[in-house]
DNA sequence: AAGGCTCTTTAGAATGATTTTAAACTAGAT
DNA sequence: ATCTAGTTTAAAATCATTCTAAAGAGCCTT
């Protein structure tokens, strides 16, 4: 299977149409390497590749496969989104001073115990975003 | 010691000059009540308390505020900041149908380990976001 | 392989929260 | 009362993101 096709699969596994511009996007953030891109970093990395696709495109595609499940929206701060090819579950260190998102590994935290969520609602997903910063001394 | 005194003297100890606009401000968010606001409610509440503070200071009051440790800002969306005028360790539930965040008490998530900072860093904070979706059935 | 229907892409305009600006103002020290 | 640095103001500017209307492209049916 060419990679083109494979990840042309894999999008319509997902419900969404293989175009063009999604199958040149699922190969750049879909290839199994773990990494957190922004709209901005993922359009330079469509330019590096010799590809073109429009600012709209870019962002409808990300909010696409973040509710289709292969990406995942990382809150941290309010000034861009930022979205985390590594959708298992697991959780952050963030270090505001540079902007830097760096993954725990899925054993790092350990919830002993999970508040029961309020009448009538259930559990979609727990973040956990351990600020840090440099050590002055 | 009269109210405002007593908002005004919060502030110098926070390193903050207490103008008429901080020190009202400070009356409206720092009166020990828990909520969560936002730049629009709070402008909302100073007009329906009788004031008028411009927009540009709303802004720069709720930013001062969490820099000096007066509020905190809670991170569930990129839309708008949100703050807490709860600045005790506590984790939150966000109900992202309704934009609707709940506070859960200090004993309600019990991190049972927690991963060391990288080489040179410290924790400074650790932010767990609960997030809920009403049942269907 | 052509037609057609719907979904998608595009460039550019629009939106909206937040920040910046430059001038007017004020808290607090002298 | 006076001075100065910090603050407020209204308005303009910024900037990520969304919206728009028209052009294009999957893909199903002949």
């Amino acid at each position: 299977m060419t990679p083109k096709a494979h990840f042309a699969e894999k999008l319509r596994l997902a419900g969404l149409r293989p175009t063009r511009q999604r199958v040149a996007i699922a190969a750049l953030l879909l290839d199994g390497r773990h990494r957190h891109v922004t709209a901005d970093s993922l359009t330079e990395e469509i330019t590096t590749a010799g590809l073109h696709v429009s600012g709209g495109t870019v962002y409808n595609t990300l909010n696409q496969f973040t509710e289709a499940g292969l990406l995942r929206r990382v809150m941290v701060h309010n000034d861009y989104s930022l979205f985390d090819t590594n959708t298992d579950h697991h959780h952050h260190f963030y270090e505001a001073e540079n902007d830097q998102l760096v993954d725990i590994p899925h054993d790092g935290v350990i919830l002993a115990q999970l508040p029961a969520a309020p009448d009538g609602h259930e559990i979609k997903a727990v973040d956990v975003v351990i600020h840090i910063q440099s050590k002055n001394p």
